[in-house]
DNA sequence: CCCGAATTGGGTAATTTGGGTG
DNA sequence: GATGTCCAAATTACCCAATTCG
């Protein structure tokens, strides 16, 4: 499976994909759960997407969590109705060392990260969570009032996966965490 | 579990590695105690190493685990010297998201934080220690390099457990450390 | 087109699972 | 806090001829 676009994965790539066994993928494969097709001896084949749509089906409550770190509760509250109405599980935090907590004890999808709070560097945040093993695969998105020039410069340098500026639309915000999460 | 690598434990085999039985594994993993993932279809699979750290935490060597907040390399190191011929297992931190995930992952059973450091502010910083459920009963001993009399008067109103004034002698910190562990 | 190695699906049996409850 | 028991469902092991791949 060298490469057909990238998009189709043999079973043994699934299977590690999911981290199952060859069994438990054929069962998978044989009652349907996901979605496949076959090639003209009968090998199964199948596309990243439905793979993927099989693991959300498999995702019990289906509620992405989304861990929010702000002090301005006026941008809190936005959000938090926002991701809410689109039903997201929220969590806000307001200082650092509960950033810390949280991120550990609920697992959060995403953080959203406010990078101009007169106590916390965003910045510094940013890559402390990127450089520990334990928070380093959780998506951040940085969210910023004024520099839209140096978040632009810099998101990257500290390990961010997106950026939005405030004052922001219901819209724009859904858009910056579909893309990601 | 030949089929997925060597890294990932089922159940069974976290079992035998603990020497625990299903029932107490069910209950480690359920509780979060120990950290793993789920296959689709809800069984738990643990990677070897989230296996090893909860070893780590669950250390019943009778070395007790000291965390150390402080960007004061000297004090740093003359905390860890100390601490590490008396026989402690010490960790250091320097700023506040770590400090959050350390004391979740690590589970100390003191921490000694520094509250004149320049970036952090030692006092919410152990206000927010003691407000959180997961980190509210450990204890926590304020480091102050100047003003004995503030710390005097607010290790208290944070819910600190005790302070000492630096420089200290290795037998202040000793002392004070074993009234509390 | 052929070769060798790796992968495959089918079938069936065996094992392991988490949850509830004691 | 750790454990024993029950059970339906989920996962896995095993064998083997066919398919796929380089």
């Amino acid at each position: 499976m060298e490469n057909i676009g990238e998009e189709i994965l043999n079973t043994t790539e699934a299977c590690k994909f999911l981290k199952v066994s060859h069994s438990t993928m054929k069962n998978y494969l044989r009652t349907g759960k996901i979605k496949a097709f076959t090639t003209p001896g009968g090998h199964y084949r199948i596309y990243k997407k439905d793979l993927m749509e099989f693991i959300n089906a498999s995702n019990k409550s289906g509620k992405k969590k989304i861990l929010i770190v702000d002090d301005d509760v006026d941008i809190l509250e936005l959000m938090d109705s926002v991701l809410n109405t689109e039903n997201y599980n929220v969590i806000t935090v307001c200082d650092a060392v509960k950033l810390g907590i949280k991120v550990i004890t609920e697992k959060p999808d995403l953080v959203l990260l406010d990078i101009m709070m007169p106590s916390i560097d965003g910045y510094e945040v940013c890559r402390a969570l990127k450089e520990d093993e334990n928070t380093k695969d959780i998506p951040i998105i940085l969210v910023t009032g004024i520099d839209l020039k140096a978040v632009k410069n810099n998101y990257k340098k500290v390990n961010a996966d997106s950026y939005i500026l405030k004052p922001f639309s219901p819209d724009e915000l859904l858009d910056k965490i579909r893309k990601i999460i």
